[in-house]
DNA sequence: GTTCATTACGGATTCCGTAAGGATG
DNA sequence: CATCCTTACGGAATCCGTAATGAAC
């Protein structure tokens, strides 16, 4: 039994059973994977990947026990070659970031700036994608961490630590009818078009829970997964942007008025997610606690021993996140 | 990084860093296990073991942290192997039990005729030995089992079972003087020279506890670590004999008379060890089962899945053991 | 002086990539 | 017919064992 095989059965569990996409994935030949694969059948005498002919149909009961020990396997070995990179040189090694537009246009800027002049010789590297996306890729091993308000509750190997608090704001052009008013309502933000978020992005259904509480049925015209497509439709006047209150520029934005929206709608939670029993680098509980102060090297360690994600929740129950 | 490397250190940090013995134990040459540890080191960049000239002196704290997680990765890899043998064929494999005198000789030999007739094809190995090396045998993943009645708890990474309960017998040779008292008694027991066994084995603790709380102070002119050994001496007419129960066969021990002594001393229960974290063959279950019918499959998974060895008392804590 | 780890080297094995073949949908 | 897995084969890299060297206790 090598590494190597348990890593070619493991991608190609995770790829749709699909030995030439995992040998593209993995800069080797297609025939080398499918030997190993076979090799490893063999030495086991069991079947892991049932075969219809030649393409692979399903994987075998003991496929399935296989591979997720293979999975564990393969984390402790990603976990050895950080705890090797942490004592040959504290300063150095990589840190896979997965996040949304959200929190990568609006909150990480100002952390990763204090990150990088803490550790200049870390290599920083962002994903950008869907909550889906995101928690898979962290889920999987592929980033450190995931940064983003909803999906992550999705894995059950992803302990969600939660960051801060954040809440919307309508966002207008500059002189419409609602900045007349003096208190914002649910009732006077229906009466327009809206353009917001499309749903499974940044806490959007909440937004859909507020008008369906209050009995409303509001226009939403345009939908997008990012404040800054939002932005421009508003100043296009389609309609109202309803947005994280973190999206609205005062600086950039001198065109468009904020209006607190904080009241309207109940407030989402920015989270952080971390693979369970990964082994994390100084600098990586060093980028956590730039994010929330909260989550210190202790508290981190102590919720990623927890067991479920109840008992995480019921750890930080008590803590003042910040809202944004 | 290769499983083999993994396997080298690991063995190496077992056997007091000594290499050459390694090798040995591993059926391989010594200068290729010193060769992949260094180039295992290369890669990690980091030392595993610090060397005073050309010998190994100690593990460094980050060889500290690698070779634990070899160990998980090495069990997690043992698993595989378990599974995969379970999937091809339910009655083949091995079963290696690790056990003592006592239980080798007197509870097991009706266990493993029942086991071997439910499974022929399953090769059985039984290691006999003190119950400081079964239990670090258990721990290691040397064995499938333990059996002993202590030394367990010495080791964090089993999960003791309780099975039965036993208490001793005074075995002396017929006419003895303590055949003629009607209800036996400490004080008369101490009367004579004692035959029994030595310290670490068998519960001897418990006896010296029970003469010590009884302000009595024994004359113990023999010790062995086998009630064989102790029957032929308290023939040989050294003193009277304090065995386990089990340990008097009414056919072979027709010359001796045992009287019961279970009132006189607290009782010991016998305990099965089994690493945790490993997976049990359908033909391991079955063998703890005959073992202790209270150990059903369901029991031992619920069992192992709990985290500390006080909730696994806890667990088994209402349970009535059968009395030997 | 014995034990023990490292270096050097040659043979065998293993691994990997290219090319060709056959099955599936 | 395009996709995809398997088999076949040759070159390269790796691994392993023997022998020799050198340091430590």
């Amino acid at each position: 039994m090598k590494l190597q095989q348990l890593r070619y059965i493991w991608e190609v569990s995770q790829r749709g059973l699909n030995i030439s996409a995992t040998a593209e994935a993995l800069y080797t030949s297609q025939p080398g994977v499918s030997k190993q694969i076979r090799l490893l059948e063999e030495e086991l005498g069991v079947q892991i990947f049932a075969r219809s002919g030649k393409h692979l149909s399903h994987i075998t009961p003991a496929g399935q026990a296989v591979v997720e020990m293979a999975g564990r396997i393969l984390g402790e070995v990603g976990n050895i070659k950080q705890v090797a990179g942490e004592f040959s040189d504290q300063r150095r090694g990589d840190l896979t970031i997965a996040t949304t537009h959200t929190q990568a246009r609006y909150k990480l800027p100002a952390v990763i700036k204090s990150f990088i002049q803490r550790y200049p010789e870390v290599s920083l590297h962002m994903h950008q994608g869907s909550p889906v996306q995101i928690a898979e890729q962290a889920a999987k091993g592929e980033v450190d961490f995931a940064i983003a308000t909803e999906a992550m509750e999705l894995f059950e190997d992803i302990v969600m630590l939660p960051c801060y608090h954040w809440n919307r704001c309508v966002v207008v052009p500059k002189g419409h009818p609602l900045t007349k008013i003096k208190s914002l309502t649910l009732e006077a933000v229906a009466e327009h078009p809206i353009v917001t978020y499309v749903l499974g992005f940044t806490g959007r259904y909440l937004l859909d829970d507020a008008f369906n509480d209050a009995g409303l049925q509001p226009n939403i015209v345009f939908t997008a997964t990012d404040a800054d497509v939002i932005k421009t439709y508003v100043r296009a006047g389609l309609g109202v942007g309803v947005v994280a209150k973190m999206a609205y520029e005062p600086e950039l934005d001198k065109d468009l008025v904020a209006l607190d929206a904080g009241h309207l709608f109940a407030s989402s939670t920015a989270k952080i997610g971390l693979r369970r029993n990964s082994f994390l680098r100084t600098y990586m509980y060093d980028f956590i606690e730039l994010l929330a102060p909260h989550l210190t090297r202790d508290a981190v360690d102590q919720a990623m021993s927890l067991k479920d994600k109840q008992e995480v929740e019921a750890m930080f129950k008590e803590v003042e996140l910040p809202m944004y």
